[in-house]
DNA sequence: GTTCATACTTACCTTTTTGTAGGTACTTTC
DNA sequence: GAAAGTACCTACAAAAAGGTAAGTATGAAC
């Protein structure tokens, strides 16, 4: 009845824990919950291509409120997948990176985002044949 | 001025019509919302472990709710991605299945949910460390 | 004929997320 | 000296997501 999530016994134990995220408890849900929020996996992928300010983030991820991409923002720096570097200068300038942490995560959000664009039309025209489903 | 969010122009351009998830309007954008919800992304990585019926998958995905779980199914398969089977018997059984275009959804998000968990303690790691930051 | 089981749905309520509008600090431009 | 620009934060309000508990249908078992 015990279900490990990721409580390290002892000793190698604790270099082998894996996470589980089909455990409730388990760290791991929270980072994916970060990661795949609705602006989370936008800013990744904006990331991926490359540096860049607040404002330009802004621009590119279209839609995104300055409050939610400043706190999507730190909840990624938090998770150690977004480096924040702040210059001390008027006007202020602040320029945000990937992590080599952030990289390794963007590759696979990306991967799942350009599956997504490149097949919009099949996935569009199987929503429309769904619908009227329902054998019973 | 004008950005192309998903518009087919004409002729070619309909068949070559790609996805763009930084334009607000672009249907892409649902869809990516709908595999990464925070139900959605489980659901897909415990379907592709195969076939399951509605209460094995309430308790594989530990904590979601009946009304949840209902209603991540029925996105899912609206969107094309699951696929569902009832059997016209009693006590009711149906069972729910990854389409052809879920499992190609379904392996991207398992290779990001395989790398969080593969990755959690560096994640945790990281997490602590990156509390006392800011240069400026 | 009451109970049980499955796969849901529905109503109602709480929690979380998101948006809006305004403010802050400081310097350069007009 | 008023306005503009950057990168935010904060309070408030609205919207969306989520949870709980109850109900539905049907036939088989008791």
């Amino acid at each position: 009845m015990t279900e490990r999530t990721h409580l390290p016994a002892s000793g190698i134990a604790e270099k082998l824990a894996r996470g589980d995220v089909f455990s409730e408890a388990c760290p791991s849900r929270q980072i994916l919950q970060h990661i795949t929020s609705r602006w989370g996996v936008l800013v990744l992928v904006a990331l991926s291509g490359g540096t860049h300010r607040f404002a330009e983030l802004r621009r590119k991820v279209s839609g995104v409120s300055e409050k939610m991409l400043a706190q999507t923002l730190r909840a990624l720096e938090t998770d150690g997948l977004v480096d924040r570097t702040a210059f001390p200068v008027v006007p202020p300038h602040v320029e945000y990176s990937l992590t080599p942490l952030g990289r390794e995560a963007a590759i696979r959000v990306e991967a799942l985002v350009d599956w997504i664009e490149d097949n919009l039309d099949d996935l569009q025209a199987a929503r429309a044949e769904a619908e009227p489903a329902a054998v019973l």
